[in-house]
RNA sequence: GGUGGGUUCGUAUAACGGUUAGUACUCAAGAUUUUCAUUCUUGCAAUAGGGGUUCGAUUCCCCUACCCACUACCA
């Protein structure tokens, strides 16, 4: 009988989720739902030292705005999800909760001879490690060493078992069996072998704290959890063996899940991983989500700097991952049906910010005009800018609205205005928030003009041409008083014409009327603008621009 | 130091042992446009080095170099 895909992602919570914490989630996502199967998200806090509150929160909200959704484990409240299971109950989620049944795994190990306690406290241990180190080896805690230490081994019974009574914080460690070649198989790296003599007795649990250490725990868990494929990062790897062996002491090798440990991400200049400095210092995010430490350090995320979480997803997965071909736009559906570990790159995926943002980018053309409307209306109100939903409702909020749908005095805007915007600025950002410094000259009439731009095309004898061509774009709707019939397609056309046919330089009068307009020599078209603002704005921004330059 | 993993244009990557070594991002140039942007076209640019195996190696093997991880009573 097949196995159900049951895969776990299993974050600590000592921080927020790095990018690369969120690539493994999302690869472990895929994966399950590829099969058909369950994710589950499990919080391993058995490390009460380094927990830090609010990172828990942090992961699941993180993932959740990845559209990682768990099948089980704990939501953002912190309450259980669960998948209806005839097997067995898998809650709880969090190791803090499941202390309780690691112990007697623990002690079955020393029964069965897998392992035993250990008596060394941790000072002795430092010193066993700099007496080593003076000598310019290295100590390692394994069969050659663990007979001339304190422990269940070396010890007479009577002896260690009062100790158990007595000692507060004794240890359970492994037995690192010696001289055995452990042989392992790798879903992305294929075969692997590791003599067990370079690996050390690791400890299993701690008495001091009444809690396994992650090797147990984590085996432990991922077997009652009846996990099918562990996919976790490479860091990971060099512990392998004693997982394999782990497995072996348990007698759960026939439902050992099968393993896949993926690359790291690497920094985008340089040597090393990645790390929230480089984010720092090239001016990128490295955490999905914003982050405020205990010391009130902020660090940002990508959601709070505009990405979409779809193309942040998109192209997490690319870094690592390709489909073989040269696809590279993926909806998470799509990725689910592409995903395969065999195409998971081994070596390290170097992080490129440029190719983030091209990723957003491409995002930003996909939505409609309406969503980016409501995308850009926040950012249109943080520039004191008010946005209402009808022409009435201006009327109400005291505006005294243009055909358009705009009143530049007060700063009061009709939606349809701002998406009618939004429709032919899309292509030219980026970001939502970039919509701004495109198309600000549509909402605040310029109060100044750039320097270089008046240096370039103010001249008299192009604005003076510019003046005559804005007299005439006035003019020819003569018969219409209500403006609204002043639109591009009325304007364009006759604009041109009248320039052409006077014989003047297209480029130098379109200049001049755009430095008038928007304040630079960037921007729209002529008759975009000019339709967008109405011919009221229009001929006032003519009139400031020659009191303001002179004419 | 030891152990394990890795190495194709600057970056991400493609290439049944046989290709002019492909694609995307970045960058540059050109075209289009009334400017900017977009769009389109073109260009720059790689198999780490050395040995094998083979008729033939980016691909398989070995060595070297370099990079990464691990080497805790952290995960």
């Amino acid at each position: 009988m097949e196995r159900r895909t049951r895969v776990r992602f299993a974050p600590s919570p000592t921080g927020p989720l790095h990018m690369g914490g969120v690539r493994t989630a999302l690869y472990n996502y895929l994966y399950a739902k590829q099969h058909g199967g369950d994710f589950i998200i499990r919080i391993e806090d058995t490390d009460s030292q380094r927990f830090v509150p609010g990172a828990e929160k942090y992961i699941i909200e993180a993932l959740n705005w990845c559209g990682i959704i768990p099948d089980e484990g704990v939501d953002a409240e912190g309450n259980v999800v669960e998948t209806p299971s005839e097997r067995h109950p898998h809650a709880p989620y969090r190791q803090s909760q499941r202390r309780s049944i690691y112990r007697q795994y623990a002690e079955e190990l020393v029964q069965n001879g897998f392992a035993y306690y250990a008596f060394d406290t941790s000072e002795e241990l430092a010193a066993r490690r700099a007496e080593m180190e003076a000598e310019k080896k290295t100590f390692i805690y394994n069969h050659i060493t663990r007979m001339s230490m304190r422990n269940s081994l070396t010890l007479p019974e009577s002896e260690w078992r009062q100790l158990l009574e007595t000692h507060g914080d004794w240890t359970i460690r492994f037995k690192m069996p010696e001289d055995r070649t452990v042989k392992m198989d790798d879903l992305i790296r294929g075969h692997i072998e590791v003599n067990t003599d370079t690996l050390d007795d690791k400890v299993l649990w701690k008495k001091a704290d009444e809690l396994p250490t992650y090797h147990l725990a984590n085996i432990v868990d991922d077997h009652l959890m009846e996990i099918s494929e562990v996919i976790r990062g490479e860091e990971w790897l060099p512990s392998l063996p004693l997982h394999y062996l782990l497995y072996e002491a348990f007698g759960w090798q026939d439902t050992m899940p099968r393993f896949a440990h993926l690359s790291l991400l690497l920094k985008p200049d340089g040597k090393g991983k990645l790390s929230k400095r480089d984010g720092d210092r090239l001016g990128f995010p490295v955490f999905p989500l914003k982050w405020v430490n205990q010391e009130g350090e902020v660090s940002r995320g990508y959601r709070e700097d505009g990405y979409f979480p779809e193309a942040f997803v998109n192209m997490l997965a690319m870094l690592g991952w390709n489909p073989g071909d040269d696809r590279e736009l993926f909806t998470m559906d799509g990725l689910i049906e592409a995903f395969s570990l065999e195409r998971v790159i081994k070596s390290g995926a170097r992080f490129n910010p440029d190719k983030a943002r091209w990723y957003n980018k491409e995002y930003l053309r996909t939505k409609s005009d309406d969503e980016l409307t409501d995308l850009f209306i926040p950012v249109l109100e943080s520039h004191g800018m008010q946005v209402v939903s009808c022409p009435k409702c201006a009327i109400t909020a005291g505006a005294e609205l243009t055909p358009q749908g705009a009143d530049f005095r007060n700063h009061i805007f009709t939606r349809e205005y701002v998406r009618n915007i939004v429709s032919l600025i899309k292509e030219r950002a980026v970001f939502v928030a970039d919509f701004w410094d495109i198309a600000s000259y549509l909402f605040v009439s310029p109060s100044s003009f750039a320097e270089k731009d008046v240096a370039k095309f103010w001249k008299e004898e192009n604005y003076s041409l510019a003046f005559q061509a804005a007299g005439f774009v006035m003019n020819f709707d003569a018969g219409d008083k209500t403006g609204a019939g002043f639109t591009k397609e009325q304007i364009e056309g006759p604009m041109e014409d009248f320039i052409r046919s006077n014989g003047w330089p297209m480029g130098k009068v379109m200049n001049c009327l755009r430095l008038a307009l928007t304040g630079a020599s960037s921007g729209l078209g002529i008759a975009d603008i000019i339709s967008i603002i109405g011919k009221n704005e229009f001929a006032a921004r003519i009139d400031f621009a020659k009191k303001e330059l002179g004419a």
